[in-house]
DNA sequence: CCCTGGTCCCAACTT
DNA sequence: GGGACCAGGG
């Protein structure tokens, strides 16, 4: 095969060595996704496996929409088949959808139903999660002051990453406090149970029950999966072993690739050990390592080896590259953090225009520890006008209107969801206070059922005054005919919905006002909020797989696209827009009449053009919120966005020309709460690996000598980051900072080694301020005091004392006040957000923000003196 | 019962 | 900078 001969030696036996046990030791840059991307082909071209056979398992949606897509690449319209490539997550679900009844036992009260989850379980994400053990807390009478639900979910996790049940937790607990962990993860389990809800981490730990528990089960498994294929083997946890190895079977065809140094994971229960002892496992293994790196320069490579050599805890490994040479890394300490996010878009401007004269497509990454961090950057980028895209932070599915929806459909799809039933049994107000949630609570508690079941009881018990009676009934009948939509047998009932609600007189799908929510059938599939990959992982399985849509006895079955006829089941788009209609949501934010009200209604109609994609892809409602629950819009990583902003965490398997690795301060990075434990401080090395050889040509470190922890308090002096001093120096190239002698601690500046620049520096200006780095600790007001480099004005001046050929824009420097003056109604456009409308004015002159009305983006509020906005 | 505004924490990484 | 929670008035 002509692709084999693109393969250097390791990388074909790796490749070649189908059958048996194999373990793949990938460096970084070695090409590991090229090696897994061409097994899957060679299996498939060469050795002549059926494709759905072959199962490929990633960490994040990312690698495995990535994957997809190249070997789509390389065995593109072979067969309809494909090979199942999936993150674990899904892949448990999607095995979980299909068999999870075979855990279900039969009550001991005979006619009683069975006790266990049934396949229309739903997902619980973080959110609902807290709220469940907020819930559990207040009822065991835990004060949530010393033991935040917070710190009790992440115990839970914890156990249940190393498989411990709530028993095994008391008994191992040795101080009061895990003992009541070990009581609220009792009453928590309970609680899903009754809710027929899953976490997370039961997505692993069910799957895994289920694959031990049932042997037909995994034998159809084992019988179905000739091949598997585990990535990032270093970072696998205990259940995500115990998975592979029962799917592995007898059989033995299991290749895994990892690299221990990029093992970064271990705080989600990562066990290295996996790796490291692979060989154990199967004796009869081959271990193929592949050392050769592709991407990094000689000098970038050799820096991040210097860097992760300062672990003991590793096999050692020599990576090398042919790329000899090379720029030396960037190293510039910044003021604060907003110069440090100034100074990475100024660079990064100028190193993307200098590509584009050389007729070079390079990317740029900005790399951080935290979150948090990205706003800053995300700001810089945008006085620069430059195109950047943020992996992470917000999701769509965060939106509160978008999980009230998302809410209603899982109470639809399980009617003892209690947790989304709390959610929306009052969204919109409907007159359910305080005093019947709490009745309802106390009588679900009292019968052992879900709030579902508490809600007829207490009807029928006349436990609540009429006009709450009244109010729930409502709320029942609106669930109730969704869940007839659902089903196919949904009839209108007149009497009932024009009490209720003037809307609800009509088929959603006739509805007069179903113009807010419906777009013409031609236009609706090009206004698509971008907030998920592709779904061909999902989709896979479809065709060939075995959790086959709407199969047994699943409450979903298969719509078709476009109408239906009467009395056939009801689509999720349809479902959506019957409840957005007759819960008159939309209405009355028609009647808030602000800005972030029609913003919430633009996201509303996304989320119905998002159910109406899932629906034409032939999904049914459960596989809709599987989708909802387990990929997120932080996925919807963009290979073409020439800037990247995310953690560095995220940026994993991916690959920059430059990189801006930020934030290199004792307790940002490392972070302050890895400082207790030597083997955590490893990781956060390994994180710096990793990070450093995402870079192919240029690696730039960047510092703030001052930075904000919150939003308002006084700026702290920082201490330079360990790694930093682990880089060699010879390797280093200082971008105009001041970086002083190695050792931070004794440093005094009193002989500045680049005095011309050390001179401009404002803060040199003041002695106390060369203190501060001695004294790190003590919070103090930054020495430029009285100066603040956060305004557009102090930074032009910086720059110019400093006598930096650092061009601010011109639009920073030369305000042009007053001159738009946009007027509602007024066409705009934005480097980001396009082009779009203005909507509303406040305030006067420079101060004045103007919301503007994006057609893709919805509604923005931007300060007219910094948004760069233009006459459309 | 509902809405508002103030206050108190907080923020590590991800499925 | 911002979400979660609570007190107090309508």
């Amino acid at each position: 095969m002509s692709f084999l001969d693109q393969l250097n030696p390791q990388q074909r036996e790796a490749v070649e060595t189908t059958d048996g046990p194999v373990l793949i030791l990938a460096g970084a840059g070695s090409g590991k996704t090229r090696v897994i991307t061409y097994r899957i082909a060679y299996l498939i071209e060469n050795v002549g496996v059926m494709p759905e056979s072959i199962l490929a398992m990633t960490f994040t949606n990312k690698a495995a929409s990535e994957m997809v897509e190249r070997v789509d690449k390389l065995v593109g319209g072979l067969s309809i088949a494909k090979p199942v490539i999936s993150t674990f997550h899904s892949f448990c679900v999607r095995v979980l959808r299909r068999d999870i009844e075979a855990l279900r036992i039969p009550s001991s009260v005979p006619g009683a139903p069975a006790i266990g989850h049934t396949k229309s379980f739903v997902i619980y994400d973080e959110n609902d999660q807290q709220q469940l053990v907020k819930s559990v807390m207040r009822r065991l009478g835990i004060d949530d002051k010393q033991t935040t639900p917070r710190s009790v979910l992440a115990h839970i996790s914890w156990a249940k990453n190393h498989m411990l049940d709530p028993q095994e937790v008391y008994l191992q607990s040795a101080d009061p406090k895990t003992e009541r962990v070990a009581q609220i993860y009792v009453e928590y389990k309970k609680e899903l149970a009754k809710a027929n809800a899953l976490d997370f981490d039961d997505l692993l730990l069910e799957t895994v029950r289920l694959l031990k528990a049932a042997a037909g089960v995994r034998e159809y498994y084992n019988r179905r999966f000739q091949y598997i294929l585990v990535d990032e083997y270093q970072d696998t946890n205990r259940p995500q072993y115990e998975l592979m190895r029962l799917l592995a079977g007898t059989r033995h065809n299991i290749c895994a690739v990892g690299d221990e140094d990029q093992s970064i994971y271990s705080w989600r229960g990562a066990d290295i050990r996996n790796i490291l002892e692979f060989e154990k496992d199967f004796p009869e293994a081959k271990i193929i390592r592949l050392e050769q790196n592709y991407r990094s320069t000689q000098n970038i490579l050799q820096a991040a080896s210097a860097v992760v050599a300062n672990n003991l805890k590793r096999k050692g490994k020599n990576l090398w590259t042919s790329r000899q040479g090379g720029t030396r890394l960037g190293y510039y300490e910044a003021p604060d953090g907003e110069n440090e996010a100034l100074f990475a878009a100024d660079y990064i401007a100028k190193y993307l225009r200098e590509a584009v004269d050389q007729g070079e497509n390079v990317r740029a990454a900005v790399l951080y520890r935290t979150n948090s961090q990205s706003r800053l950057f995300e700001e810089a980028m945008r006085r620069y006008q430059l195109k950047y895209h943020v992996v992470g932070g917000f999701s769509f599915y965060e939106r509160s209107e978008i999980k009230d929806m998302i809410s209603y459909l899982k109470v639809i799809h399980n009617v003892d969801d209690s947790i989304s039933l709390l959610r929306v049994i009052n969204t919109p107000v409907r007159g359910i206070g305080k005093t019947t949630i709490e009745t309802l609570e106390r009588v679900a508690l009292e019968t052992g059922t879900s709030l579902w079941g508490a809600l007829g009881e207490a009807t029928k018990r006349q436990l609540l005054p009429q006009r709450a009676v009244a109010a729930l009934r409502s709320f029942r009948r609106l669930i109730e005919d969704g869940r007839a939509m659902l089903a196919g047998t949904y009839v209108e009932r007149l009497e009932d919905t024009a009490r209720e609600d003037q809307h609800a007189d009509l088929p959603a799908d006739e509805s007069p006002e179903d113009a807010d929510v419906t777009f013409d059938p031609g236009e609706d599939e090009n206004i698509s909020f971008d907030f998920g990959v592709p779904d061909q992982v999902d989709a896979s399985p479809e065709t060939t797989g075995p959790v086959a849509a709407g199969e047994g006895a699943s409450s979903t079955p298969a719509a078709e696209p476009g109408f239906r006829a009467p009395g056939e089941a009801a689509n999720t788009a349809e479902i959506l827009k019957f409840l957005i209609d007759r819960t008159g949501y939309i209405k009355q934010l028609e009647e808030e009449d602000t800005p972030e009200a029609y913003s919430r209604i633009e996201n509303l109609r996304e989320l119905v053009n998002a159910a109406m994609d899932s629906r034409d892809r032939g999904e049914t409602l459960d596989q809709f919120l599987d989708h909802a629950a387990l990929v997120s819009d932080a996925d919807a990583y963009d290979e073409r966005a020439q800037i990247t902003l995310m953690t560095l965490h995220a940026a994993k398997g991916l690959e920059f020309s430059l990189v801006f690795l930020c934030g290199l301060e004792e307790g940002l990075f490392p972070h302050s709460r890895t400082f207790l434990q030597p083997d955590d401080i490893e990781e956060e090395r390994r994180l710096c690996y990793v990070g450093m050889t995402r870079a192919m040509d240029t690696l730039v470190l960047t510092r703030a000598v001052y930075r904000r922890r919150y939003g308002t308090d006084l700026p702290e002096a920082s201490v330079p980051s360990r790694f930093l001093e682990e880089v060699p120096a010879a390797l280093v190239e200082e971008l105009g900072g001041s970086r002083r002698k190695r050792d931070a601690s004794r440093t005094r500046v009193s002989a500045p080694q680049e005095p011309e620049h050390q001179a401009h520096y404002a803060y040199e200006d003041e002695d106390q301020s060369t203190a501060n780095w001695a004294a790190p600790s003590k919070p103090q007001a930054p020495a430029y005091s009285g100066r603040s480099y956060n305004s557009i004005d102090n930074i032009a001046e910086f720059f110019a004392s400093r006598g930096k050929k650092f061009n601010v824009p011109k639009t920073l420097v030369e305000e042009p006040r007053g001159k738009k003056g946009f007027k509602p109604g007024q066409k705009v456009r934005h480097p980001k957000y396009g082009e779009g409308t203005v909507y509303h004015r406040e305030g006067e002159g420079e101060e004045a923000k103007i919301t503007v009305q994006f057609p893709r983006f919805g509604l923005k509020k931007l300060v007219e003196k910094y948004a760069q906005l233009e006459r459309a």
